[in-house]
RNA sequence: GCCGGAGUGGCGGAAUCGGUAGACGCAGGGGACUUAAAAUCCCCUUCCCGCAGGGGAGUCCGGGUUCGAGUCCCGGCUCCGGCACCA
């Protein structure tokens, strides 16, 4: 056994020891050695896409974090469900596979090995016998079940959807696979394609979706971001009476009805299906012209801001429901205009430009009546002024609601609406219901069948899964049907309730499936009867802290509340949310450079002198950059190359001692040293280099107790106020300041050679182990510890021992320091007083002391005239 | 434009309730040990003036509240992230 720190022989061993005696696992309720009196903790990392490129140094920070978090509350006695598993199916994994032409299977499963042997490398305290996959069937088949369920809700239909179809690729492309218009792959030009395909009805669930976020614990920013997704916008439907077309009307949506009497004219998007109705045959023409040019624009042209508005005349009428057909300012013109969008509300809207932006643009610009109906209160700027008003104000030129206040005259237009039956309220939300079919082979099979007389069943709980087809060919076919639609054994089978002769669906889930319940399935991934047992599942749930990227915010987020909240309604979930808090790692980023000519130099071949970066081979200066890793910058850096040289140990603290938790930051490669001294003088200081000992004599078992007196008592104190910092740096995940006050600490007693106890030295080997666990395991059990300190006790900081007896206490003259001097703790005002004014003397001399103020224990300030 | 967040030394960052700004670390400078190097240990390192004791300024900018402001209030600037003609 050398006593000198080697990080590359301790971690092996101890990683080793973990999976040995399977450290981190955690039984289920009812399972041998569960503990039902300890309260449960379940801490959970959103889990990877197994990739090619294996893990850099950016990906671990999360999962970094919860580790930290899952060993410090196994400390605290806790049931501790700290689980990690595999997201393998979707389309990454099926491009990778394309490329390097190999099967998805294989891949998968060798870049899934990489992975596992990546994170064991660094010392995560995972319970590997609850590792999962979504890709591997016995997984699926529960993906497939939770999807039944759904369909017999009634939350799944067909529609017909335009997708993206690449002529030149020859395939259909998945949304995330088309840029601005253009195939990600190969810049080619993609078009909208009407197809059939399967539904969520998602939008069922957006009230909920919505109201619910008020319970999370969770980041402002990401409850903000899905409630702007969900876009929950409360008005009205109004319908207008079409002038000359008797029997139809025109419906639009606003969230304003209290503006209907600013009115002025009306706009459809070229879409709307009335349009040719609207429009007169004198108009025809230039409508049908713009039609077909709108239809001709990109989604990316209709959308640029910007761009001027533009439209033309339908030539048709509509009529303000609350006049009278034969009073002339009920006849409002009707527009066609792309400004106005088909996918939202009901694709037409009223313009009112006197309270809307856009509406005043267009009148503005085609010189359309402008009637203010709402007036602002005083002191701001409207109409008068010249300018749009979309505050509230005070109802005018609005007959029957003149005078009210804008939310009294909402409410009441409605009210007058309805008794007209020419309106009603209506909620609106910009969430569309969710496209869930891919025409690709990497996903979950549907477990549906289609019957010769078009009817569709599903396939019963007994026959799952529908086991994906072996093929050796799974690229797109080229006319854009599915690879599946080729596998033709495989595609006819009989209907299990009649033995009827069926055809399976061809579609396959999107890469979102399989995160959708995954942390359920950890909570009881052994179940073959169910997707988990409802104890376990009662058990563990929710999940209490879900770290992740902030990419996440929105979609996958989204959709696994949606299929939590759809089996909490069946009665298969407890709990009405999944995760209970949710927190965001920082992005890590790193820096690149360039040269003269733009061309980006590796970063390990460029060296640093003075605050300029020279590539070494040539001494040429080059540029830097700073952006997150990817292998086009050749910026990424392995952790795999970092723990060789620094240990794992060193390797975790350096990701969590660069910043917060939370923040944005930028990784050093000279950085880590810091961390790996520091981890060298921890062993120093309680492990003679030159001796043969395990640890110091007087650290040993058995050796003397000694007095708290003199450095000793100074140590504890310092010791208890590292304690209390520790623990702080738990609550918004700061662990840059748990080790910073680990690193004082260690200075400390370094500087006080002998006066560290054992006992200290237990307590501080117990608050490093959940930051550094493989050292803090070598150095627990050389303090003589035959069980793993993963469960040893947390320290806790006594408060007994947080201060000294003196404190220095500062004196400041109008609010300047001017002196400092030695104060007794328990110190009275006068006391404090009368010590202050007499380090202070010169300062003072001459002047008139107006009032001294004392804050105890700190500082006394002196006004002087 | 709207929503969310952030601006502190050469760098990453720290600072409880409004109470010593710059903890901890990196980088840099000086020294000890060494034949030498590495490692280790000690000292210095916000800026300006001064040989020094010491003094002045300073947390994006401009105001304000207060005995006292990085922290609170008002106005502005910059940067990062999200949304973006959603009626």
């Amino acid at each position: 056994m050398s006593n000198v720190y080697d990080p590359r022989e301790i971690e092996p061993r101890w990683q080793a020891h973990w999976l040995e005696h399977r450290t981190f696992a955690v039984p289920n309720p009812g399972r041998p050695g569960f503990d039902p009196s300890r309260p449960k903790y379940y801490v959970l990392d959103m889990f990877p896409y197994p990739s090619g490129a294996g893990l850099h140094v950016g990906h671990p920070i999360g999962y970094i974090g919860s580790d930290i978090v899952a060993r410090r509350k196994r400390m605290e006695g806790c049931n501790v469900l700290h689980p990690m598993g595999w997201d393998a199916f979707g389309l990454p994994a099926e491009q990778y596979a394309i490329q390097t032409g190999k099967h998805p299977k294989e891949t998968t499963a060798a870049n899934v090995a990489n992975f596992r042997r990546q994170l064991r490398l660094i010392g995560l305290s995972y319970d590997w016998d609850r590792e999962v996959n979504t890709s591997d069937p016995a997984y699926y088949r529960w993906t497939q079940w939770i999807f039944t369920r759904l369909y017999d809700q009634g939350l799944v239909y067909q529609a017909d959807v335009p997708v993206w179809w690449c002529e030149e690729l020859k395939t259909v492309l998945a949304n995330e696979e088309v840029i601005n218009g253009r195939s990600e792959r190969g810049n080619y030009p993609c078009v909208r394609r009407p197809l059939k395909q399967w539904m969520f009805r998602i939008t069922a669930y957006a009230d909920r979706l919505a109201d619910d976020l008020d319970l999370l614990d969770w980041p402002e920013s990401v409850k903000a971001m899905q409630r702007e997704w969900i876009g929950r916008s409360r008005g009205a439907d109004i319908v207008f009476p079409l002038a000359g077309v008797p029997g139809e009307s025109l419906t639009v949506f606003t969230t304003r009805p209290d503006t209907l009497f600013g009115a002025t004219f009306m706009v459809v998007a070229p879409e709307h299906p009335l349009l040719r109705r609207i429009a007169t045959s004198d108009r025809r023409a230039e409508v049908n012209a713009y039609v077909a040019a709108a239809s001709s624009k990109s989604d990316l042209e209709r959308t640029d801001l910007a761009k001027e508005k533009t439209g033309v005349f339908t030539g048709g009428h509509a009529l303000n429901p609350l006049l009278d057909p034969a009073d002339p300012r009920a006849r409002i013109p009707v527009f066609v205009a792309d400004y106005v969008l088909i996918s939202y509300g009901t694709g037409a809207i009223m313009a009112v430009p006197g309270h809307d932006e856009r509406d005043f643009e267009f009148a503005k610009k085609y010189g359309l009546p402008v009637v203010e109906v709402v007036r602002p209160p005083a002191g701001t700027p409207g109409l008068a002024d010249g300018v749009c008003f979309t505050g509230d104000g005070t109802a005018v030129n609005s007959g029957p609601i003149d005078g009210l206040p804008t939310p009294e005259a909402k409410a009441k237009t409605i009210r007058l609406l309805e008794e007209r039956r020419a309106g009603s309220p209506k909620t609106q939300y910009r969430l569309r219901d969710w496209l869930f079919s891919r025409q690709r082979y990497w996903g979950e099979p549907f477990p549906l069948l289609h019957l010769e007389d078009g009817t569709v069943v599903r396939v019963p709980d007994d026959r799952l899964p529908v086991e994906l087809p072996e093929m050796k060919d799974f690229t797109p076919s080229a006319d854009g049907s599915p690879p599946l639609a080729r596998a033709r054994q495989w595609l006819s089978t009989t209907d299990p309730a009649t033995g009827r002769p069926a055809r399976r669906d061809t579609d396959t889930m999107p890469g979102w499936a399989g995160s959708c319940w995954y942390w359920l399935r950890f909570m009881d991934p052994w179940s073959d009867e169910a997707p988990f047992a409802p104890d376990a599942e009662r058990y563990w749930g929710p999940v209490d802290l879900y770290i992740g990227g902030v990419t996440h915010a929105v979609l996958h987020l989204l959709y696994a509340r949606f299929w939590h909240k759809v089996l909490h309604d069946l009665g298969v979930v407890s709990t009405p949310e999944p995760f209970q808090r949710l927190f965001n790692q920082g992005l890590l980023v790193a820096p690149a450079y360039m040269d003269g000519t733009d061309r980006l130099v590796p970063a390990d071949e460029v060296d640093e002198v003075a605050g300029k970066s020279f590539r070494r081979s040539t001494g040429q200066e080059v540029r830097q950059i700073v952006a997150t890793m990817s292998k086009s910058l050749r910026n990424v850096v392995n952790p795999d190359d970092v723990i060789a040289e620094n240990g794992a140990d060193a390797f975790r603290l350096y990701e969590m001692f660069m910043a917060p938790l939370a923040d944005q930051r930028s990784w050093s490669s000279r950085g880590i040293s810091g961390c790996r001294r520091f981890l060298d003088r921890v062993f120093r200081l309680l492990v003679e280099p030159d001796g043969s000992d395990p640890v110091r004599p007087e650290l040993g078992q058995g050796a003397p107790a000694r007095p708290l007196e003199g450095p000793t008592l100074e140590l504890e104190r310092a010791l208890n106020r590292m304690l209390k910092r520790v623990d702080e740096s738990f609550v918004e995940f700061n662990f840059n300041t748990a080790i910073a006050a680990m690193m004082t600490f260690v200075n400390d007693a370094s500087e006080r050679p002998g006066s560290l106890t054992r006992s200290q030295a237990e307590r501080f080997v117990q608050a490093l182990s959940p930051f550094a666990p493989h050292i803090a395991e070598e150095l627990w059990q050389r303090l003589g510890h035959a069980e793993s300190i993963a469960r040893a006790e947390w320290p806790k900081a006594d408060p007994a021992y947080l201060e000294d007896e003196t404190f220095e206490l500062v004196v400041q003259v109008l609010g300047k320091v001017r002196g400092k001097v030695t104060a007794p703790r328990g110190a009275g005002e006068g006391d404090l007083k009368s010590l202050a004014r007499g380090a202070v003397e010169k300062w003072l001399e001459g002047k008139q002391v107006v009032k001294a103020i004392v804050v105890p224990g700190r500082l006394v300030n002196f006004v002087v005239r």
